[in-house]
DNA sequence: TGGTTCACTGAACGGTGTTCAGTATGTTTG
DNA sequence: CAAACATACTGAACACCGTTCAGTGAACCA
């Protein structure tokens, strides 16, 4: 039944976002009154922790095999790209993930272990990469940091359709977001 | 009255944010009743729409000063400093303008003048630093857009509350906000 | 057969954005 | 001065929302 419920949830949530959704809409999706759904949940933010949850898993699903690649820098680069990747074609998913506000307010930080498991793969490899002469001086929590935000920053701007803002130069958003992640990674090679 | 229900929407919308203000709530706070703002605004999103602007007038103000400092890099660089700035001490007005996704619906795309003029500012930066050898080959579009994302990467970790990623490591945001543009500077520098 | 447990319902509560007939207060005109 | 019109505002109503909970019916066990 949760099973059922998540299905309906997530094709609802990411159709409509957060707000938009609706448990009535859910429950009217799997033929069930409102009230069963309370049954199975506690609150509508628990239904998106669910996705929360989902959305981390697909995506340290993908981060996994990278940990294979030896090169440290290629590995980063790879893993940057997949993050990227991720964004473009799970951008709700991405969203609920990265930008929505909903669930964070109740104080549920433990839950964000996932979370952490994927900055920790970043920080990882920077030390790693670090080992092999690179980022020299660097303080791994703050390059760490730097490096997230900007990949985050093209994936949200893209997410939230900022992009629009270049839409009358005829770029397509897949483009900016290829190329931005090709500027960025340049400039991380040289520093 | 418009510049009433405004002032009292601003309130409103920045302590509670687009969804969980509420109409009747800014009637109430300015004590008319709910019908009434509907003879001065259209609809919720004309309001925010209204505040959208106001947010951008703000920082557009901050950042026209900067159209002085003659050195071209060393303009950007302020120009950079002052978008954290705004982002860090208007969290609120930031969130609207840059993340929030309620009004873009609307295809109101017109209405985004002061987004591009603000843009605009960014693309003449760079083609100065251009002049003056930096960025060589670089195109100005995919670049503006690197630099942007990079910055709002980390507004938008800061205004979501992703930061807190890094609690547990007793990072507080400004210091990461702080560091990681230090470190993101640094890289430009050598583009 | 009676009692207990379980899954589920749907009306109800207090909230939301939005509409609109109605009111009450000027202002203008005959 | 009175009648006609304009303006500013109200608040009940509509259709939605998340959430609760008394009640229903079927399944199981004694």
């Amino acid at each position: 039944m949760r099973a059922l419920i998540l299905d309906a949830a997530k094709k609802i949530f990411l159709a409509k976002g957060y707000y938009q959704a609706s448990i009535r809409n859910i429950a009217e999706m799997i033929e069930y009154s409102p009230g069963t759904i309370y049954l199975y949940f506690k609150e509508k933010d628990e239904i998106f922790h669910a996705l929360h949850e989902e959305g981390f898993r697909r995506f340290l699903t993908q981060m996994q095999p990278l940990q294979h690649v030896s090169e440290p820098f290629e590995r980063l680069k790879a893993m940057g790209r997949v993050y990227m990747d991720f964004a473009s074609k799970n951008k709700d998913f991405y969203d609920l993930m990265f930008i929505m506000q909903a669930p964070m307010n109740h104080e549920k930080e433990e839950e964000w272990e996932m979370g952490h498991q994927a900055l920790n793969y970043l920080k990882d490899v920077l030390r790693d990469c670090q080992a092999t002469g690179r980022f020299q001086g660097k303080d791994i929590e703050y390059l760490s940091f730097t490096i997230w935000s900007a990949l985050h920053g093209m994936c949200a701007l893209y997410c939230r359709e900022r992009c629009h803002a270049y839409h009358d130069k005829g770029l397509e958003a897949g483009d900016l977001m290829a190329h931005g992640y090709e500027y960025f990674i340049e400039m991380l090679a040289k520093v």
